[in-house]
DNA sequence: CATAATGTTTAAGA
DNA sequence: GTCTTAAACATTAT
């Protein structure tokens, strides 16, 4: 699930774990969480958390003046901040507890993610090449990347090195309500569409954020709440079309979208 | 049982 | 250097 609004989800959660303690830190899977326990609780224990940064699908927990915990979470991954009582998420790999006996749970159901460190939030994020989060992105900018490619537009969505934060599912949504082809190649598509395309970019995160990223409850004319195989373009009622583009699955109505010729 | 699934990285070829 | 495709990662759901 997380994309861009799920992982703003997250970051209002580990918000709540903001400022108390850390008692300590145990790790559940190695293979997730590329930092061992003994470093995690060397840098962590008995800090707090005073800052929380969403960089498109990533996370950064800063301890005061120190080292941040990076959070990735990849196809599956979850995060929930629980009371003592509750118990314990089936597929938790990391577990940050706390003095208030609260505990943060980094979740992962296949693992595809991981948990690392840095001391170097900024110097991590040019390592990675992770482009300015889709929210943060101005218009002049967005317009001149998108000049400066000759890639089909999902790809170029989806990039994280271009704009973070999009993924698979939300770029077809932003397509579909700017009414554009996936496979368009980005020299063919006019200024007057790629401003089309910003807006509905902060449209559609804008409206799954205020949702907390429930895509049942997006509004009529959405597409992700129908996206499931056999279902109808909610605007023309005709039948969604599903592809491959750059090995992911893509939906798009092929009379709403217009057909890029060959 | 085979297949596909929200993400990223890497390799290889055009 | 740019762009495309395929495969790999680990595991669950259909």
């Amino acid at each position: 699930m997380p994309e861009l609004p799920e992982v703003e989800v997250y970051r209002k959660e580990a918000e709540k774990c903001k400022n108390s303690g850390i008692e300590s830190i145990i790790v559940k899977d190695v293979r997730f969480v590329k930092s061992s326990e003994n470093e995690l609780n060397k840098n962590f224990k008995g800090k707090h958390f005073e800052q929380v940064l969403r960089r498109g699908k990533y996370l950064f927990l800063s301890a005061e003046k120190g080292a941040s915990v990076v959070l990735h979470f990849g196809m599956t991954g979850d995060l929930r901040y629980l009371k003592e009582n509750e118990k314990e998420p089936k597929y938790t790999q990391c577990r940050f507890i706390f003095k208030n006996k609260h505990s943060l749970h980094v979740i992962s159901k296949r693992k595809l993610g991981y948990i690392e460190m840095t001391d170097d939030v900024e110097g991590y994020i040019r390592e990675k090449d992770l482009a300015t989060d889709a929210l943060e992105m101005n218009r002049n900018d967005f317009i001149s990347v998108l000049k400066s490619k000759k890639s089909m537009i999902k790809t170029v969505l989806t990039d994280q090195s271009i704009i973070s934060g999009i993924g698979n599912e939300y770029s077809d949504e932003i397509l579909y309500q700017a009414k554009v082809h996936p496979r368009e190649r980005t020299d063919r598509i006019s200024e007057k569409e790629m401003n089309k395309i910003y807006d509905l970019m902060h449209e559609v995160f804008k409206t799954a954020n205020e949702k907390n990223a429930d895509v049942s409850k997006l509004p009529d004319g959405y597409l992700l709440p129908v996206r499931k195989k056999g279902n109808n373009c909610p605007g023309c009622r005709g039948k969604l079309e599903i592809t491959k583009i750059s090995g992911r699955t893509t939906y798009y109505c092929p009379s709403c979208q217009k057909t890029p010729d060959k």
